[in-house]
DNA sequence: TGCGGCTATTG
DNA sequence: CACAATAGCCGCAG
């Protein structure tokens, strides 16, 4: 029994190709997998190994369910990288939205249990079994006698025994058989799943960053490393002094305080209602200090975001920059990164160059939000514009302005604009594209009214009640977003889990996902041969999501050695 | 010590 | 300076 394969087992219990398996790892290692009961296995599920599943994985492919993305970089760590997934926490997010998505509380609205009543993890293992005992014990339940799940499992209390770990992924089974009735679309759930098991390994993979690269561009930005607590404190003092000595005498203030900073301004005669940069900006040209300000901002920035500690923290000695990653935000369900992954400025991206005899193919989606609003609204005449790669020169022609006027107007309509109130371009845009405005305006007045949404994808986007009448404007300009972003992050994560589904024999790694952009480091050999995997899995992704097929969505890819450079061959 | 405000960076 | 995010520092309340 026990040389027989996982594979084979499962294959002649009957388990096919994308059929949900349940899948639980303990941190010592333990792997335990339950098919549907239906499918012949034992009912309990059974107990296996991280290789295993690789195997097994590879001979049939069948989706695994795991409770979140802690699964998969357990996996990873035990070097498995499958290559599906049903994640019980994403899926929750995407049916009932909200942040929150540990096991209890997901099972607890697959159940229509009261959530007030959801049982708090109290710390205690009071369900382990007594080690030291002789007696037989018996694995406890997961489920409590009311319904609720026990929290002690969602913790890893559990993993102590092989039974109680066979249940807990046979209950991961089980939450993904209720959550697929209660999806939408189960492509998304799909996408959104897989899109974890990316996630984990973006984090344990990293970004490849040559480190030597990243220290000259520092140096020149803020100059070199200190060699001790004190040297960095005249340097930062050296640098303060820069802007103090254009400041009145008897002004010296702390530039880290916007309030002693605004003093300082007025006693040289600018007043300014705060001091962010673009108010500040004009006003350089005629005063030093301003000036001065604005240059040690800039350096001030880098030193404490993106210096040395920086680096030192981050970055590891095999040149890979990592960061945490989640599939989706609270809001309207687009990738996050931690690590400064995704707000890198652009001075230090040169310094993202691909490892010997590798190169980066980079590709960005382009004009993805005006599309994904042709998409998702069924306006065939937007649609109609997306056939040009730029689709603001349709747009313009279609209102009779000039392709600035359009883009601002169609952004003001997506994102909702506050000040001007639109104007002749937007009433244009109504009589032009009833039916986008249409459907802009009927999420923002649901978001208004306090009603949820749900995004083209199914994401369900929770709106709150009441609030001032401030809020409420915030709400509705929130809402009709929402709808924009959420199902653009939807489209763009069908793409990247295509890409990492498709990429895998040119040996092509996704090393960073940035809401329309995909950063591929490739063989060099391979690099052809991913802009064309990159295109083809667009025009795939295009399909699948939007099956209308009228709206057209195109990349910009190009082959390069380091992020920075746009457009090299 | 925690948290809101201000600021900067990115898509 | 609309929509979204992460992140650091300051100033104030507890």
């Amino acid at each position: 029994m026990g040389d027989q394969g996982l594979g084979t087992r499962l294959r002649e219990a009957g388990v096919r190709r994308g059929d949900l398996i349940g899948l639980a790892i303990a941190p010592d290692g333990a792997v335990a997998v339950a098919p549907r009961a239906s499918s012949g296995t034992p009912a309990d599920g059974l107990m296996t190994t991280a290789g295993q599943v690789a195997q097994a994985d590879e001979e049939i492919r069948p989706r695994w369910v795991t409770w979140s993305q802690e699964t998969a970089r357990q996996l990873i760590a035990a070097g498995v990288r499958v290559s599906t997934c049903w994640d019980v926490a994403a899926v929750h997010r995407l049916i009932y939205g909200g942040w929150r998505a540990d096991p209890g509380w997901a099972w607890a609205h697959l159940r229509g249990l009261p959530l007030d009543k959801v049982p708090a993890d109290n710390g205690k293992d009071n369900l382990i079994p007594d080690l030291f005992s002789s007696e037989p014990t018996e694995a406890p339940d997961p489920v409590a006698a009311d319904g609720y799940l026990e929290p002690t499992f969602a913790r890893g209390g559990w993993a102590r025994t092989p039974e109680a770990l066979r249940k807990w992924a046979r209950l991961a089974g089980e939450a993904a058989e209720m959550q697929r009735s209660a999806v939408e679309r189960i492509a998304t759930a799909h996408s959104e799943s897989t899109a974890e098991l990316l996630c984990a390994e973006l984090a344990a993979d990293g970004l490849p960053v040559l480190l030597s690269a990243l220290e000259e561009l520092l140096a020149d930005l803020i100059g070199p490393r200190p060699r001790s607590e004190q040297e960095a404190h005249v340097i930062r003092a050296a640098r303060d002094a820069e802007v103090l000595k254009h400041a009145s005498p008897g002004f010296p203030a702390d530039l880290r305080s916007p309030v002693q900073v605004k003093t300082m301004l007025s006693a040289a005669g600018v007043d300014v209602p705060d001091t962010r940069a673009w108010r500040l900006e004009p006003l350089a040209d005629g005063s030093p200090l301003v000036k001065a300000l604005l240059e040690w901002r800039k350096a001030e920035r880098i030193a404490t975001t993106y210096g040395y500690s920086w680096l030192d923290a981050n970055l590891g000695s095999d040149g890979r920059l990592r960061g945490g990653w989640t599939g989706s935000d609270g809001a309207a369900g687009r990738m996050t990164a931690s690590a400064g992954l995704h707000n890198m400025p652009a001075m230090l991206r040169r310094a993202v160059i691909a490892e010997p005899g590798h190169l980066f193919v980079r590709a960005d989606l382009g004009q993805i939000e005006p599309r994904v609003l042709a998409a998702v609204s069924g306006d065939r005449a937007l649609a109609q514009a997306t056939q040009n790669d730029d689709m603001y020169l349709p747009v313009g022609q279609e209102l009779g302005v000039d392709r600035p006027t359009a883009k601002v107007a169609m952004i003001a309509a997506m994102y909702g604009q506050t000040t001007g109130h639109g104007g002749e371009a937007a009433r244009r845009m109504r009589k032009a594209y009833p039916v986008a405005m249409g459907y802009l305006d009927d999420g923002d007045r649901n978001a208004r009214n306090g009603n949820d949404l749900r995004t083209y994808g199914g994401r369900l986007v929770r709106m709150s009640q009441g609030g001032s009448p401030a809020q409420v404007a915030g709400r509705g300009r929130y809402g009709r977003n929402a709808l924009i972003q959420g199902a653009a992050a939807e489209l763009f994560k069908m793409w990247a889990v295509t890409v990492r589904a498709r990429g895998n024999d040119l040996g092509a790694a996704i090393v960073l996902c940035l809401h329309d952009e995909l950063l591929l480091h490739v063989p060099e050999e391979n690099a052809d041969q991913a802009v064309r995997l990159l295109a083809d899995c667009l025009a795939e992704t295009a399909r699948r999501w939007a099956p209308r097929g009228d709206v057209r969505f195109i990349a910009d890819i190009s082959v390069v050695r380091s992020w920075s450079d746009a457009k090299a061959g």
